[in-house]
DNA sequence: CATACATATGCGTTCCTGCGTATATGTATC
DNA sequence: GATACATATACGCAGGAACGCATATGTATG
């Protein structure tokens, strides 16, 4: 089913050298969120916010389950290896920045309250 | 010296984004290589190289150095750790495919016959 | 210093990307 | 089914990136 050879870096650079959808993937770090959560958390349009988890979806990057009126998106995890090298180092240096920090840090006190019985909790509760 | 954080992902990311750059720093990985080589090794235009090659020494991804008209360019070990393990994966991806792995086995059947004294040694002697 | 060669850069064009705005889709509620 | 809300997409535009081509720079050699 997976096809390791069919992984081009060239094009998953492309999708990760936009710094609006690192700062989604930095949030999405925390688990699952929810688009208006995104949304409201960076300050960023939420037709932005959508075309950019679209995208990022189509390189396999992240998933997406419907509840409700809400979409909540979640990191994928890939199946190559090289992919997975990338995403990891890219993390690990998102957990040392601290404006990456200050805004994993933001997220929780936004938008809709819809459940949170999985995944992460609000700090605010 | 170093600024480790001043290296943002991004714009690292976007200068490994092409296609073109990544077979180039795949026949670096060689070792130092003349701009004619590379040339001459990928059938790339000339003017097209040269491009490639300045902006990746801008992002400080490759160093080079003259030797009479012959400008030799290598692979600039990188101050900062992200960055290091990136193209350490890429390089890993490189040495197992099959197209990358044949350009590095062209490389050294072509062009300027200069000093090999130090350096890689041509397969045809 | 004129020539030949290796490399770099300027220029105009084309293509791609991200954006803002408006609107379409999809879901729950009344 | 009409309304309200969350999300996705269509559209037009503006900035950027890569390219082909021509040419400039830089270096050795006669």
């Amino acid at each position: 089913m997976k096809k390791p050879n069919s992984v081009e870096p060239a094009p998953l650079f492309k999708t990760l050298s936009d710094p609006t959808r690192l700062r989604l993937l930095n949030l999405l770090a925390q688990g699952e969120v929810c688009v208006c959560d995104l949304h409201g958390t960076l300050g960023i349009d939420q037709p932005k916010v959508s075309r950019h988890l679209a995208q990022m979806k189509r390189a396999g990057l992240v998933e997406a389950r419907r509840n409700g009126k809400w979409m909540h998106y979640r990191l994928a995890r890939h199946g190559d290896a090289f992919v997975r090298h990338v995403l990891a180092g890219l993390h690990a240096w998102m957990r040392q920045h601290p404006r990456m920090t200050s805004e994993r840090g933001r997220l929780g006190k936004v938008c809709c309250q819809n459940d949170r019985t999985k995944g992460r909790q609000r700090t605010t509760s």
